[in-house]
DNA sequence: ACCTGAACACCGTTCAAGT
DNA sequence: ACCTGAACACCGTTCAAGT
């Protein structure tokens, strides 16, 4: 009797998925890989060619975890759930966003979101050139919208006053004053959220596009 | 008579993306920055604390390359400026990205570059709370769009027919039909330019940006 | 076919020793 | 104060050997 199920390709991406969510990618190493396996490193290479194969594999099941649009929402509020639904993947396992930098080969899920989102698009009348304009704009601003989250000096979950003392200590008024009368009246409101710094920009990007599609007669 | 210049903190973050510009950042290793710099890898732990720092320093490094905007400049061109700078320094150093992403700490060009932004934009007539959100909005824009841009499986700046073979092979139109549709149409318009892309992205949000301006009274 | 152990050429970091 | 060499606990990957 096996006393575990045989290896496959997915059960170690899986695994590697798990070691990167508790160390870090730091942590993901072909001999740490295995041992969360409970196997030899040298017994995945039969699975992945290679740890790049393997990191390719992470950056695709990141994609796993992206809700596809909806077919009856309206494009808008869709196209917001599906820029909610990647931010909250992406900075519920940070270490995705470095991998989405540097692979340069789709994995099957990237395409099939990929594939999903655009027809959702164009079966809701937007024009090629504008469903693709869109699509790019809004993903770029999701990615780069985590990229700058995940990269604040705070943890915007945490107080405001925690905030305040970590950032003030790093920025003196006299060298950086409009950084400093920022972080003063942020202080001051106390309702900052960094979600709702999300949701301005996004829509930002989708007032717009509202514009260009109507001026397309969509 | 010394054979080299001292060691400075300076000289080993230049060396260090010295060698993340000709091997790409996993090359960049306290042996390799050292050998750089003609000096055994453990020299560079007095003037870096760890591997970490140097990683901190290089991070901030890639500041030193974006260019400040303008004074004379009217907000929405000194803005696109500096999109345009932000993105050129990112892509002709992709291993930047990858540091912007993990680094917590912000370093002083970091932090100089964010107070002159938001200057220039208060001084220009921007209320406190617009000035943040174009501000976080075009940032998040611009870096997520070097992300997909690095990560395209072709390469912008080579021949339409290489895009268009490399990607069909990788596309079954069959599984992927609008994925498929739109590389048939950039095949056939063969301008497609990701330069363009990106402007047409960035005037989305500084369209918005314009209109919530005006309507602030700006 | 799948897994392994030893080996090789690398890592970051420590420490005691040199100047 | 600054630099070094040896040492330690790690890496990815190869290869010949086992089942």
């Amino acid at each position: 009797m096996p006393q575990r199920p045989p290896l496959t390709r997915a059960r170690v991406v899986d695994a590697a998925a798990r070691v990167a969510d508790e160390g870090g990618l730091a942590k993901v190493s072909m001999r740490n890989v295995g041992r969360e396996l409970g196997v030899e490193a040298m017994s995945l290479y039969h699975h992945v060619k290679d740890k790049a194969a393997l990191l390719d594999g992470l950056a695709d099941w990141i994609y796993t975890r992206i809700d596809l649009p909806e077919r009856a929402t309206p494009w808008r509020p869709a196209m917001a759930a599906r820029a909610a639904s990647t931010r909250g993947a992406l900075a519920a396992h940070p270490w995705s966003l470095a991998l989405v930098d540097t692979r340069r080969v789709p994995g099957p899920h990237v395409l099939r979101h990929n594939d999903a989102v655009l027809g959702f698009l164009r079966r809701d009348g937007f024009p090629l050139p504008l469903a693709t304009h869109a699509f790019s704009a809004i993903d770029a601003y999701v990615y780069g919208f985590v990229v700058t989250e995940l990269n604040l000096p705070f943890d915007p979950a945490g107080s405001v006053d925690a905030f305040v003392d970590n950032v003030s200590a790093l920025i003196p008024a006299e060298r950086y004053p409009y950084l400093a009368e920022l972080v003063a009246a942020h202080a001051e409101e106390r309702g900052y959220s960094y979600a709702e710094e999300f949701e301005y920009g996004l829509d930002l990007i989708l007032d717009s596009v509202e514009v260009r599609l109507r001026e397309a007669g969509g």
